[in-house]
DNA sequence: CAGTATCCAGACCGATACTG
DNA sequence: CAGTATCGGTCTGGATACTG
């Protein structure tokens, strides 16, 4: 599972977004150069899938969809954090 | 950084292994079916980089090596373990 | 705007053979 | 036994165009 959510180029970035609250693909599509729809579809639907995000449609025409992290992905994101921090204070360290 | 050390379906077995103590060249390759040295050193030496392991060379004939967790890659390894435990504890509340 | 389909270049990595 | 070099198939993912 790791591998398949970090073993991506964009899932950090694409997460990082969510929180900062950038929530709609097309909004998200447009905050690094490279990234596609397809892309991002894909890696969406996979954290869907392993309970790190929640999906919301909402019934308008044009469409709108957003997309939110789960208190499981809340955590998810906390302790990858932390690993952030353990690798600045070796950094320190030297 | 994680993208690299993760991002590859190798290094999680690999640390788990040394974890294990099975820390050298020839026993990890034979530890799962499909690894070869090419892509065992490749990994050794980008989490050597990245003060995960360390490398000790004994200076033999036949040549011995021993890879071992640094502080740095224990503490790393157990953050990992977190995640995981977040992860169990999703798919026990469903 | 959201999402899917198609195409194709290029990276990756497994197999193999080789050196020290 | 440790480590490097080379080759070649596979599969990812970026570009583009399309539907609803």
């Amino acid at each position: 599972m790791f591998e398949d959510c970090i073993g991506c180029k964009w899932t950090l970035h694409i997460l990082s977004q969510i929180r900062c609250g950038i929530n709609r693909p097309r909004a998200l599509v447009k905050t690094k150069k490279g990234l596609t729809t397809k892309v991002l579809n894909e890696r969406l639907a996979k954290m869907v899938q392993f309970g790190i995000l929640e999906k919301i449609s909402y019934p308008e025409v044009p469409p709108r969809v957003e997309y939110q992290l789960t208190p499981f992905g809340k955590k998810f994101l906390e302790t990858l954090d932390r690993l952030e921090d353990l690798h600045l204070e070796l950094m320190n360290d030297l």
